[in-house]
RNA sequence: UGGGGGAUCGUCUAACGGUAGGACAGCGGACUCUGACUCCGCCAGUCUAGGUUCGAAUCCUAGUCCCCCAGCCA
């Protein structure tokens, strides 16, 4: 192993990681084996790609193997099109759980067996209270529950009640199956907890053939036994279930012997990670969809435009540890540029067209120019732009009256037209209202191709697309969907939505090779960001998003100035 | 308030009794046909108070602050 292998080696390490290794150094584990384990009820999003990057990426890193399971025990919640999304973007992010693919209902047999295994050994009980009455007798964090009235029945007896619920004989909510543990225990979870409830409801996979469903505590753990699964890497929230899911594993003849770690989950600033609220924003219709370019969904960020490898190279990057935290979004802004800056080819664009007409360039000439398709990819090749005497630039590019540090157009100024000449401004043309409307230039023919023979110099180079051959475009541009780091925090998550997420610009100009050539992939428009096609294009509209704009030293400083 | 966890540059994260390091952000500079990229430099941290030790982010004691738990959600 070289220096470098091994500082790299050293950067992937995490306490996960390094009790795997200890496992593995002790004998008490061949090779790893783990899961990624979604509730179907949603849709992934950037803080699932931290569980799922942690859990392959130990899988692949010792040699085992990460399941897909999905934690199906609650069909009132769970729905096909979010198994089909889920499976869809796990692909996408590039991770391969081969042939494991597991539901938690694949299980619901021997789950339920083994329900009437702890009744036998009178470890667990059918509580006919309701819940409001369980509720009551449950205890507070600081006073003992008192025993359920049910909690004494006998073998027989809970054993005919378990059946009988299974059977359908009792509505929703009317029993309960719980684990007979300790109602005066200071862990909540185990005063008792439910492990089977009635829910007539029809499941995705099972469809109409249970009526009593087991809850998490009871099936995912003895999952995980089933499955072989040697790490259950969880969230911190669980921490608190893991002395119940050991309850569970001892106390019933399961066939390997899982440990549960918790780490801290992923947050982000100026973004929301609750399934709930993002599910609650589409239902209301804030945002178009699951899919929509600023949701933090995985098929979101995708419409978007960030390349999955970019995904996973953040999820690496913020670490794992058990300590909670908010990652600046920034660090995620750099993964996608860092990302978008080696894979997209350059084109231009012009997003807030301003005419420019070259005064001396001859009436009816054009011609080609050509351009390189990135910079530090000579292999890219090269592309030919049409050039002409009437072109558009951006509207920012030109300041009538501009500071000192302005390097870009004005009255009497020269600048550079990126691959084509330099150009001078001779005029701004104004319109009754005194807004700029036409810029009348002329260039240097000597300059063509972007060097002056003399050897002169300038401060700008700014891009341009010809009026003749230039083709008009929608394009999306994204804000944060929250307008503070914190959203929530105010006690209001909807009034933290930032009105402006979401700016629509018609009327841009794009080069003609962006329809040629452009199938969704990331392009970047030169000095304006990344960009990609987006699939509310329609032939001869194109509509491209923008996934992220190129740093920009000058407006920063402009802006602080 | 009972129980379970956690505190290291602004942010994320290393250091496993032996030089507090990296990344992002920020600032400055070099380069530049993208005010991008790249490169160089700078800034900046061990929650507090005691103790053990030649030596403490790390061990001990006492505090402080933050997070999770009272679903028949996961």
């Amino acid at each position: 192993m070289t220096a470098v292998e091994a500082e790299a080696r050293e950067a992937g390490r995490d306490f996960i990681r390094d009790i795997v290794q200890a496992d593995i150094d002790a004998g008490r584990v061949v090779w790893p084996v783990t899961r990624f384990p979604p509730e179907p009820n949603g849709y992934l999003h950037i803080g699932h790609a931290k569980s799922i990057a942690l859990n392959f990426g130990v899988a692949e890193e010792f040699g085992g193997r990460c399941h897909l399971r999905f934690d199906d025990t609650n069909p009132t919640k769970e729905e096909q099109e979010y198994i089909d999304a889920i499976e869809a973007d796990l692909k996408w992010l590039g991770f391969d759980w081969g042939k494991h693919l597991y539901h938690a209902s694949d299980y619901f047999d021997q789950l339920y067996h083994w329900a009437e295994h702890l009744i036998r050994h009178r470890l667990a009980y059918v509580d006919d209270q309701s819940p409001e009455e369980m509720r009551a007798s449950r205890g507070t964090l600081t006073e003992p529950g008192r025993d359920s009235p049910f909690r004494e029945r006998g073998v027989k007896e809970n054993l005919d009640l378990f059946r009988r619920m299974k059977a359908g004989e009792f509505p929703n909510g009317a029993r309960v199956l719980r684990a007979k543990i300790d109602m005066a225990s200071p862990n909540m979870n185990l005063r008792d907890p439910a492990l089977y409830r009635i829910l007539h409801a029809t499941h995705p996979r099972t469809g109409d053939k249970w009526c009593i469903y087991p809850t998490y505590d009871f099936a995912h753990g003895q999952s995980d036994a089933i499955e072989g699964i040697t790490h259950s890497i969880c969230t911190l929230e669980f921490e608190d279930h893991r002395p119940l899911y050991d309850w569970l594993i001892e106390h019933l003849p399961v066939p390997s012997r899982p440990r549960q770690y918790e780490f801290a989950r992923l947050n982000l600033t100026y973004t929301v990670m609750s399934k709930r609220f993002l599910k609650n924003l589409v239902d209301e219709g804030r945002v178009a969809g699951w899919d929509d370019p600023r949701m933090p969904t995985i098929s979101g960020l995708r419409r978007r435009g960030v390349p999955a490898a970019a995904i996973r190279n953040f999820a690496k990057s913020v670490g794992v540890a058990r300590a909670n935290s908010v990652v600046d979004v920034g660090m995620f802004e750099h993964a996608v540029r860092d990302e978008l800056n080696r894979i997209a080819v350059r084109r231009m664009a012009v997003l807030r067209p301003l005419k420019l007409v070259i005064e001396n360039y001859p009436e009816a000439q054009s011609e080609e120019l050509d351009a390189v398709n990135h910079p530090d990819d000579p292999d890219a090749g090269t592309r030919k732009l049409p050039f002409g005497r009437e072109l558009y630039i951006e509207r920012d590019d030109f300041m009538e009256d501009p500071p000192k540090n302005f390097f870009r157009l004005a009255p009497g100024r020269e600048v550079r037209l990126r691959y084509a000449y330099f150009v001078t401004c001779r005029e701004a043309v104004k319109n009754a209202a005194g807004e700029v409307t036409e810029l009348r230039c002329t260039y240097d023919p000597l300059t063509k191709g972007g060097d002056a023979p003399d050897g002169r110099k300038v401060r700008g180079t700014i891009h341009w697309v010809s009026v003749a051959h230039s083709v008009p475009a929608e394009v999306r541009l994204y804000n944060p969907l929250f307008s503070r780091p914190d959203p929530g925090a105010g006690g209001d998550l909807m009034a933290d939505l930032n009105p402006d997420s979401l700016e629509v610009l018609t009327g841009c100009r794009l080069e003609p090779a962006l329809i040629a050539d452009n199938d969704g992939a990331a392009v970047q428009f030169e000095r304006l960001g990344y960009f990609c096609r987006d699939s509310d294009s329609a032939p001869g509209k194109p509509v491209f998003n923008r996934t992220i704009g190129l740093r920009d030293s000058y407006a920063r400083r402009a802006a602080g100035a």
